[in-house]
DNA sequence: TATGTTAATGAATTATGGTTCAGTGTTCAT
DNA sequence: ATGAACACTGAACCATAATTCATTAACATA
């Protein structure tokens, strides 16, 4: 059970945020959910904006721990790397699937807003991916005419949809199941 | 030229939309850039969502078009016809960059918004693309251990995002390039 | 030209909901 | 038990910008 203010309002906030979008969101839903005055919220968070800030950041974070992680390792192929990876992406809807939605539909948010430490945080799995996807070029494990970058937006992107048609009823499937078809979309596409 | 209020204002808005964002976009900008005044707006638009909506319908009316007819062709193959699908989209992004920016953007709004017309013409086109796939699946040219819908969603998030890391500089490269490029994604993934 | 009809305007109105803050409750050391 | 320090509250405030509408312009008809 979340004990502290500061994580019950990131909760509720996940919840109508997922719900309602961002900007039809309400201040005072959130404080209903979190079972406090609207008032308090302001007392652990600058604004409605660093709700959502805080929601993205945490995310990323664990995702590049693990990129960062497995870049350390050297003895495992980039087609291990990105099965990993994938794992932790799974590993994190299932441990809030609001967050996942949040991610995918306020796009534009971690988009657009030049938020330091967050786009930061971005930039930096998204450099990571590109290096492992480099790193499987050079192996001769994947295509020859692929730009990283290009390659890596499109997975973010799949990846990122998938989850959201699921999305509800997500968490009726297993871990394993999922880690594997999200893993074969990428590596394989279609064919 | 445009020649009529109703599609001067589109245009207007999309150029706005694609710049500010919906929520933060001023119904006051986009008269100005139409160079009408901000009440004539709402002689040709309910609302400020009605202007969204119909600029996201013109765009998947697009998409959803190419798709029927592409379905009623009979000697194609599935590879032939998602070619031609690819070139499309690319098609529509070079007609209207600002357009494409927006359906990337607010994603959020048609996915949530249960507008009659919009959200049926957005499920036939997710509809329309998996039949194809799972022509492709019975003609053995795909991956036999695929969910159409699971890879229609894939593909349509890899295709969205891929088209936001490009987005201002999309204009400098070839259509045929970028045609060629996506297309390669979307059937091969990383291998 | 006079008159009716329709289109357009933009200042004023209004709805919304994020944010503030004066007041209330809680905690805890003395 | 007292009161200082801190946490919390939610009604009131306020900024923003969507929407309205009384007024004016443009145009058509006779």
């Amino acid at each position: 059970m979340i004990d502290n203010k500061y994580d019950m309002i990131l909760d509720a906030a996940s919840q109508v945020f997922a719900r309602e979008g961002f900007h039809k969101a309400k201040i005072s839903k959130i404080a209903e959910i979190a079972g406090i005055g609207a008032g308090t919220i302001y007392l652990y968070f600058k604004n409605k904006e660093a709700i959502l800030e805080e929601i993205f950041l945490r995310s990323w974070s664990r995702i590049e721990s693990k990129l960062l992680a497995m870049k350390k390792i050297k003895n495992m192929t980039p087609l291990q790397k990105i099965a990993e990876i994938t794992g932790e992406i799974i590993e994190l809807i299932f441990s809030n699937v609001s967050v996942a939605k949040i991610l995918l539909y306020e796009y534009s948010f971690w988009n657009s807003n030049k938020k330091e430490k967050l786009s930061k945080t971005v930039e930096n799995s998204q450099k990571l991916i590109e290096e492992l996807i480099s790193d499987g070029i050079k192996a001769n494990i994947f295509r020859k005419d692929m730009n990283p970058k290009d390659a890596t937006m499109f997975i973010i992107g799949g990846v990122w949809f998938w989850i959201a048609s699921k999305s509800d009823d997500l968490l009726s499937y297993s871990k394993e199941e999922l880690t594997d078809t999200l893993f074969h979309y990428i590596v394989y596409g279609l064919k």
